[in-house]
Formats: C-alpha cells, sequence, structure tokens
DNA sequence: TTGAAAGCGATACCAA
DNA sequence: TTGGTATCGCTTTCAA
C-alpha cells in the first residue's frame, strides 16, 4: 500500500502538503503540485479510506435501508435501489445495502458504527420501526414514503392523494359516472402502506364531491387475478364506464388481455388510466393515460435530503412531489 | 460519540483490557468483564468502524459489482443482489453495491481505497474488463458466471453446458427426435454472456450425439415474442415434439398461453422443459419440468469464494454447479 | 506558500 | 490477568 508519507517524500514536501493539494483547501504553487501529481502518479496513490474517514469528518458511504418482503414487486424494488445508487455517486457517495437485516438493527450498526454519513429508507410502512429509530439516534435520514408519525424527519413521495384526485376528475370530466378501480394486493393494505390508504382516501373524497359512484377491486401478483378483477368489474348490472388502476405491472397486463378477450375495446367501450405506475404505461400493449411513479426524481431528493441534514442546512419535512399527468389516449368521453 | 476511552474510564481499567474484552481475544477476569459490559452497556458505547478499520486488518464490507443492462431482466438482477447480501451477513460483512459506474472505476475506488476486503461480481461477460482489473489489483474476489479467460480467478456458475445436455438427453430419453428451444435475447448473446454460448454448445452437441434434430429460437422480453416463437417453432412441417425453454419468466408464460390458445396440450401433444430457469417454474401456469438456477446457493458459494481468498485458504478455480432436475410432468413420451 | 505535530479511535505488542 | 503505548494513514491547527 502507497501512504500519503511515500508521496510527500517522492514529492520532497510534507504530508500536510500532499493533503491540502489532494483537498485543494489551501492553494499549492504551481510547481510544488506538479511535483505532487506526479509522485501520486508515479506510485499509484490513492488515500485509504479508513483513514480519511478517522481523520476527517465524513466517511463519503450512505445506507439504503431496503427491506423486501415477500410478496413486494422486484422489478419496482430493484428501481429504486438503482436509482439511490445513482444518485448517491452524483454526489461521490457509495451505498451500503441494508436488505436482510432487520429493518432497525441494520441501521442501529452502520450508524452506530459511524460508518456510514446517513441513511435513505424505502418501502416505508405506516408505523414503522425505523421513526422512532432514526429519531433516537439524531442521524441523518430520508424516507422514501411517507410513515404516519413524520414529525423531524424527511420524506419524499408522491401526492398519492392528489394523485387519485386528479385521475378521478379527470375521467368525471369525461362524464363518467361510474368508476372502477384495480387496486395492490389486498397483503400491501395489510401492510399497513401508508400509500394506498392515501390513494383510497383521495379516490373516495374526490368521487364523493363528484357524485361518482366507485367500484373497487384488489388483485394479488398471482396470475389471474388481473382479469378475475376485470370480471369483477364487468360482469355486474352497470358496470364502471372506466377503470383506474392502481397496482403493479403484471396485473394490468393481464387486464388488459382480458378486455382484449372480451371484446371491450379502449377507449371507446371502457376509460383506462394509469396511477402511480411504477412501470412505464406507454410499452402496455394498450398504452395508458395517467401518472408514472417518479422513483428516479424521488430517490435523488431523497438522497440529497439525507446528505444535506449533515450540513445543517437539510429539510425535515414530507415533501409531496405533484402528479405529472400524461395523455396516450386511453381515455374518452362516456358515450 | 462514545468511544472506547470513556468506557475504560468508566470501568476503571486501560483501554487495551475494553479491546481484549471485546474481541476475546485474550481472558478477562469476570469481576472485570462484568465491570466492562455494564460501562458498555450504560453508555451505549459501538466501536467506530473507521477506527477499527484502521487499526485491524479487515473492514468487514464486500463489495457487489452489479452493473445493471438495460434489457437485463430486474427480478433475476434483485434476486442475486438479495442473496449476495444474505451470504455476506451470514459472514457479519456489509456490502457495499456498486451498480452505476462503469465497471471497472467502481471496483478501482473500493478497493484502491481499502474500503473493502473483497469483490463479488455479477453479471459477467465473457471478455469482462473486471477480470484483468482484479488480477492486476491482486484482490479477493469472485466471480458469478464465467469469462472466457478465468486463469486465477474464483468463479461460480450453474454448468450450463451440462444441463443442457441433460435436458436435451430427458427429452431424447423420451423418444423425441425433433426438439425445439426457445432462448434468451439475442441481445444477451451479442453482449457475449458466456452462459448461452455454453448451454447452446452443450445442446448442440448433445443433440448430434443423439441424432436429435434442433430448432431454436432467440425471444425478446418485449411482449408478443414469446407467443411468436412458439407460432415460428411450430408452424413448419416437421413441428418439434418437445421444447426446451432458456428465457426469462416472461417469455415462458407467454409462450405457455400461446401454447393454450393453439390448443396443444402438455405434454400429451408437445414436451416442455424449463433449463435453469431464474423463476419458479411450479408457479408457472403449466408448471415445468427442468433445472432452475440455483441462485441463492451460488451467491453464498461466490461470497465465501471472496471471503476465504484473504485468510489464504481461497480457491481460485472456477466452480461449476451440477444441474438439479426436478419433474413436475411436462415431459412425456412421444406419441 | 509550506511544515511540524496533535489528534481521530481503535488494535495489539511488550511489559509487568 | 492487566496496563502502557506505538501504530494504522490521514486531516487540520498552529507556526513559520
Amino acid at each position: 500500500m502507497v501512504t500519503i508519507n511515500e508521496v510527500a517524500k517522492a514529492a520532497g514536501v510534507s504530508i500536510s502538503t500532499v493533503s491540502y493539494a489532494l483537498s485543494g483547501k489551501r492553494s499549492i504553487s504551481a510547481t510544488t503540485r506538479e511535483r505532487i501529481d506526479r509522485a501520486i502518479r508515479d506510485l499509484g496513490y490513492t488515500p485509504h479510506a479508513a483513514a480519511r474517514i478517522l481523520a476527517g469528518a465524513q466517511t463519503n458511504i450512505l445506507a439504503l435501508s431496503a427491506p423486501l418482503h415477500a410478496d413486494g414487486h422486484f422489478p419496482t424494488h430493484m428501481r429504486f435501489v438503482t436509482a439511490v445508487v445513482e444518485a448517491a455517486r452524483e454526489r461521490e457517495y457509495d451505498v451500503l445495502l441494508l436488505a436482510r437485516d432487520d429493518e432497525v438493527t441494520g441501521i442501529r450498526r452502520v450508524a452506530g458504527t459511524s460508518l456510514v454519513d446517513g441513511v435513505v429508507a424505502m418501502g416505508v410502512s405506516q408505523r414503522d420501526d425505523r421513526v422512532p429509530l432514526v429519531r433516537s439516534l439524531g442521524i441523518a435520514v430520508a424516507f422514501i414514503g411517507v410513515p404516519d408519525d413524520a414529525d423531524g424527519v424527511a420524506c419524499v413521495d408522491l401526492d398519492f392523494r392528489g394523485t387519485a384526485r386528479d385521475a378521478l376528475e379527470r375521467v368525471a370530466a369525461q362524464g363518467h359516472r361510474t368508476v372502477g378501480m384495480i387496486g395492490h394486493p389486498r397483503g400491501y393494505v395489510d401492510r399497513r402502506q401508508g400509500f394506498i390508504a392515501r390513494f383510497d382516501d383521495g379516490l373516495e373524497r374526490a368521487a364523493a364531491e363528484r357524485g361518482v359512484r366507485l367500484v373497487r377491486e384488489w388483485a394479488e401478483l398471482s396470475r389471474g387475478s388481473g382479469a378475475r378483477a376485470v370480471d369483477a368489474l364487468l360482469d355486474v348490472d352497470e358496470p364502471p364506464t372506466a377503470i383506474v388502476f392502481h397496482c403493479n405491472e403484471p396485473v394490468v397486463e393481464e387486464a388488459e388481455r382480458r378486455l382484449r378477450e372480451r371484446g371491450v375495446r379502449v377507449p371507446q367501450d371502457v376509460s383506462l388510466l394509469a396511477a402511480a405506475a411504477s412501470y412505464e404505461p406507454d410499452r402496455l400493449e394498450i398504452p395508458l393515460s395517467g401518472v408514472t411513479l417518479p422513483i428516479e426524481r424521488m430517490c435523488r431528493i431523497a438522497v440529497e435530503a439525507a446528505l444535506d441534514q449533515r450540513e445543517g442546512r437539510g429539510e425535515t419535512a414530507t415533501r409531496l412531489l405533484d402528479p405529472d399527468f400524461v395523455d396516450r389516449g386511453s381515455i374518452a368521453p362516456v358515450s
């Protein structure tokens, strides 16, 4: 291992000069700088991370708490993880992945040993054990998702209530009086995932305000449940003329296939809208108008929120992102 | 932050005694141990990771190099990542996720700064830049997958050649003389993923030996390609009476649906076999006999191989896992 | 513009 | 069984 000492010796300067040349925290004469650069290159020097952390103030490591539930949607999960790594690297941070651990012990371990400068937590539930934990630990943290008690912690999420309201108002504006919804698996709700409750709430209220009748189905991720949900919605006396999807891609795909099988045309017979889609709604068999979950943006904001906290200037409030509706022709006036 | 110094003071002993009490590297009297334990608990002490790394020999951090290709299969990717984290935690290791970086710079950074004790590399291609890199760096590493030049580096993989041979021989043994294959996207092959070449090679050879005619299709991950592949295989004069799948789940699902639509019965009209499945073949609409990719086992072996190398006793050879065939009734004698 | 030296918080060797 | 202390490789203050 090449140390800063050897570099200093080779360049004929003191180690503090080498250190400052590296950090740029004080001015160095051109000739000295050159000698140091040469020595660094010749010796192939890279500073020792642990020594730097111990002497300096920060680790440049961020922990990502990503508990993976058995019934979770892997592709979506992966997109969050990748996006967090990407955002972290843009700030010169590496990411330590906390996945297997009990949510609490992993954070406790890396924070207690000062291994990380902050934590980004995803897969947030309404009553999340990580909230009181990070509060007591007093570490820099940002949640992707909003727990019930979000006081004093930074949170980022799509405004699910607003997204639901927006969705309902758009179909209502087209004259639809009976609107169906196909939602995430019941298991998610039981695990008390906040975003579902907020979405449902927003949809209900908007429907009540607009005098729209709401019919809801929840589909599992297992095969057949998307088709069953469609059948359940349509095989009644006054079926909905518009359907709002708030579920994962496989369910939507199956629902679209089922609609085709039943000879239902989109948007002539039924209007379709994707809400908070974690997939790309324009790559479906029938591209859907609606709102995409801005995963990359959420992760970027979370990373910045967590890191900024250490520097004092960090927000510890909840930030809800506005829905961004895109029209792909799957919504039409009621016939 | 509570330091070992404060613990020593509180317990009325020296810091070396505290250190030894923690590591267990020398015997401590019961009373002293108790006083130390009390002090640790009272003060809520956790050793500082960076200090420990600097003074000690190891970081207890493992890097996972997981380049994510745009056309990759996210769920499979995620399973590897999760499995590596799981295996690492069992050895008291945390995982640093290298995802966004150019494959080489990420490894160079964490290895150069001595941030990690070793590297596990997935998504290995036949000519992988990471191989010469880790060789020149001389760090502990294990590849999940086998590059062309695997000299001196530890690799783990399913024996794809053997798996292909096993698959072909099983259907040949049932009298099938024309066998179809639906393979991974061509993009994978172009990116020179070794496992595909090895699988194809094994299949070809076994077919030649058994006098079996082989018909091959490659399906993209995009919608419709699974169905198209089925049609391409069956819409000919002498269609195969058995089909081997070596592709991702969405393609298999679509192929099965297509078979149903065409009124083809399994296994009466056609035998089906899943080879190196990265999904669970018994959760398909038509459960498939075949070999599952032992992801968890591969990752565990890779983690151990990487970590063991530091302690001298590590293997740096390629380890190919034998296929483990499971019968689920999708293969029958040719009619 | 540069250097000397005091930490940072552990580990582990050498003595007692 | 225990304590003192050199050491790990760097950052940063204080002096020059």
